[in-house]
DNA sequence: CTACGAATTCAAGTCGACTTGAGGTCAAGC
DNA sequence: GCTTGACCTCAAGTCGACTTGAATTCGTAG
């Protein structure tokens, strides 16, 4: 029960095979040994599955994760640079609620434009008034399962 | 002063040029008028710039953003998606809060390897009880601005 | 022993979001 | 009138993060 095999770790993370066999590729995840030709993960993968996909969502390239969490277990990248993510992070924070509080005014106000809305200016005032943190290109896919 | 040119958008929004033509093209914003062959922009590019770097930040695509804030300036889609999206920036909120949390964990924890870690164990597994917010692929890169 | 299904490799393809480069236009200042 | 600089177009290139497909290798069940 300890040891996984690909199909396994895809099915309770809810990553690809494909995605696990290039994570081990670029050095991100490692299985523990072969059988055959087979990777045996141990269960641990799964929790440092979370972590990546966790980073991921906090706007992290895989190499950044990698760096952060390290290749081998312990962080690459020296203990205030983390300190300086953990503050990024949290004026990221900032900034998705002001944009949940955007939307949800969106979905809520009758006004014809929200230009002339004096709330919705208000709220964007927050955010035009603070430099913003600029990552390009989220891309949204959804959890992946293996077919049932 | 009303009337701006595609410079003076990108040194006021950190957005290059290039990015904001491409935007134009696509639809996500659009220009007043031309001179000659110059784009004329409105100062409200410069408001809608900020939406949609929020939209970039919390995850969404800029097909999603184009759909939220809409191409013309009202949302295409339905509120109650709206909503959902709001509830799912949420989520994401708390996501970032527990990585957050882990990387100053990670910055002062002294452990030599985190897994052994309880404080770190707990903060996993806040994280690993409840199904991700999986969005693939945000890319870091900085916010450009005009060379002096 | 053989067939099956789940895994493997490797090269190539895809997608979104831009960037780059070559060659062209235009208004303002000397 | 010519140069300069800021803009333009359009096609092609790049980058990260995967996915896909074809051909192959196992281990187990019958």
């Amino acid at each position: 029960m300890a040891v996984l095999d690909i199909g396994e770790v895809a099915e309770r993370s809810g990553v690809a095979p494909s995605t696990l066999r290039y994570y081990e590729e670029i050095g991100l995840i490692s299985s523990l040994w072969r059988r055959g030709l087979r990777r045996q993960f141990g269960a641990d993968v799964l929790l440092r599955l979370s972590l990546i996909a966790m980073g991921k969502a906090a706007g992290f390239s895989l190499e950044e994760i990698a760096g952060i969490f390290g290749r081998d277990g312990r962080p690459d990248i020296p203990r205030d640079q983390l300190r300086t993510r953990a503050d990024e992070l949290q004026r990221q924070m900032i900034e998705l609620r002001t944009l949940r509080d955007i939307l949800r005014h969106v979905a809520d106000c009758p006004a014809p434009s929200h230009l002339e809305c004096p709330t919705f200016r208000k709220l964007m005032q927050a955010a035009s008034r603070r430099k913003l943190v600029y990552r390009p290109s989220v891309r949204r896919s959804g959890v992946r399962r293996a077919a049932p």
